[in-house]
DNA sequence: AATGAATGAGGATTCATTCAT
DNA sequence: GATGAATGAATCCTCATTCAT
């Protein structure tokens, strides 16, 4: 039953079985047949799509991050203070819809990606840097010149909660860690504030 | 002319080429004929002296930690107070030998395979758990009961360094990351220590 | 808007895209969706149209074998005499529109074809047969029994420039082509004459 | 029974397969897995030899012209006059392990490869020269300045005859091709003794 | 008439692994 | 101990062709 319009339904549904198949198998050593059987398709039909995997691994990323950045953003919006808004970064980083094992395994492997693709590694990196500036803007007003420092400080945190959560054997606990950052986020500002 | 005493030579040869190999493609997609190479023989007798690929990733890993491990041992022995351990394990993890583009890329990628690889995830859980456990004596005398959740921050802190590094396009920086792990550890001290 | 009378419009621009992207990648391995495009529409198009890529190769054929068989038909009416009949032949297989490399890489690869195609080989003998016959009938006047053989041999040397053609990196000259041929053909008349 | 020194039969025989692929399907259109089972091992094998299929039809292509070049120096070595090198290279290229239905399809798939495969091409071009020049040579005692354009021309009766051949429903009659190009040769060499 | 959708079949190439020497 | 030889299994990708609209 060709219709018309499959495309984008089709790429979406490929996007997320990649996304799914990457975490089930944890690694980029996922093939095409795979995924697109995942997503209900040939694999002919994905190649059609996209061209080639490493075009699906791109979109698959795109939309990870695209996800990631909304959370954050609607985060953002939620916060009514500065501190509230480095607040609302660090939770949105370990929400449910992110901070999870599938997701966690993506981000993972994309890091892996990012060392030879170099569209992999743009999109990381303004991703990254993006984040570091959020809480860069958040946290002047209490730390001036340490914002910086800080900033990258809980950015390196963040991250260093997902690579830990690789190994944990249970579902990863986005709160207890949110919670963790935000202790240091609480020091940080105890010591800066006395100006 | 079979030299005796060959398998330790040859072993160790293959476990640095599949080191050396991992940093250079920057994943686990790395051929046994490749390493083999690097190391200066055949990939038959890659297998003969390992039996599969899977084990030599296996044993680059213990080189990887076991290296890692007596840096921080030997960083743990020159110290002179529970602080100074706690500042020599973070340098440890900084320093020059293991904070390199390629040894980087290669604990990303025992990541990676300890996400589906059993003895992988035993092995960084093992190395994981020691890091955190030193941190945690080293520095309980002032913390008391925070001491816990410093050093699991601080263990986080040091992971996302790593990861963050992938992304840097210059050659990373270890001194400027300890330095940032060390500031967070002065606040916490600054602040636990008045109990 | 179904357009009345598309058949033959879409017909024709199949078999010239054909002809065309045999040229560009000189060879048959050749895609029924690059033709299509080149002929701007979709691959399903012209399989509707010619039920087959094979089908598309044979009309191809005959369309630059009519081309071809036009060409000398106009070049004999022209003609005033046996010998001059002989000489528009060959002038004929040398015209610009016929001797051109994309023309000349059709060929070539319509001889491949020929080789395991029962109906391409047919075409291609039947026009092989006309030139001969031609060629025979002009110089029988002055050749008498030798001009069988002159016929053959002049079909050969045209072929055989065709040939040639292909490894030339400049385009290739029908002129100098001809008067190569021309001059074995005076070579024979200048010896076939005394009779 | 894996010996030592298989390489060269291996190729050997892969290249013999090849031509001997080519003659059978006609076309270039070939599969590595045929011609590796025709010469009776793994397609993987061919792939260890020649690393790619375009490699291996560069080999087939230099070891038809290296026959043939042998078949030509051999007959030119034999034969005692100017003249009779110029039929010795006349025969030669019509001789019974030359101008086989096999090796001709070979031929004519080479001129189909030459026009996309610099290095096929290059090596076409480089015989055709020296055909050309071996006949010029022989040519020049008794024709003097024409003895390059009647060089030009045996060459491309030759080529024409194997054009030719391919449309020929027997096998070709090399004798009687031979025959026809030295009849030309005859005339020419008729008229241009006076001088 | 025209096309996007869809796929089965196939093909080049790679690779871990085994084996005989 | 050491290696060239050898392969089966897999994987990405392409393409002619069909089909429903």
């Amino acid at each position: 039953m060709p219709k018309l319009g499959m495309e984008p339904i089709r790429r979406s549904a490929l996007i997320k079985a990649t996304i799914a198949e990457i975490g089930h198998v944890g690694t980029l050593e996922v093939t095409v047949s795979r995924i697109a059987k995942r997503a209900g398709m040939s694999s002919a039909l994905a190649h059609h799509y996209f061209g080639s995997k490493e075009a699906m691994f791109l979109a698959a990323m795109r939309h990870v991050l695209t996800l990631y950045g909304a959370e954050v953003r609607g985060a953002l919006a939620a916060a009514d203070s500065p501190e509230g808004r480095a607040r609302a970064v660090i939770r949105a980083s370990f929400s449910a819809s992110s901070f999870r094992r599938e997701v966690i395994s993506a981000w993972l492997n994309f890091y892996v990606l990012a060392q030879t693709q170099p569209q992999a590694r743009r999109l990381l990196s303004v991703y990254q840097r993006r984040i570091v500036s959020n809480l860069c803007h958040a946290l002047r007003p209490q730390l001036g010149a340490r914002a910086g420092e800080a900033a990258q400080t809980i950015a390196a945190m963040i991250d260093g909660a997902y690579l830990h959560a690789v190994l944990g054997l249970e579902a990863p606990d986005g709160a207890e860690m949110a919670q963790r950052v935000e202790s240091y986020l609480d020091l940080t500002l105890k010591i800066g504030a006395p100006a």
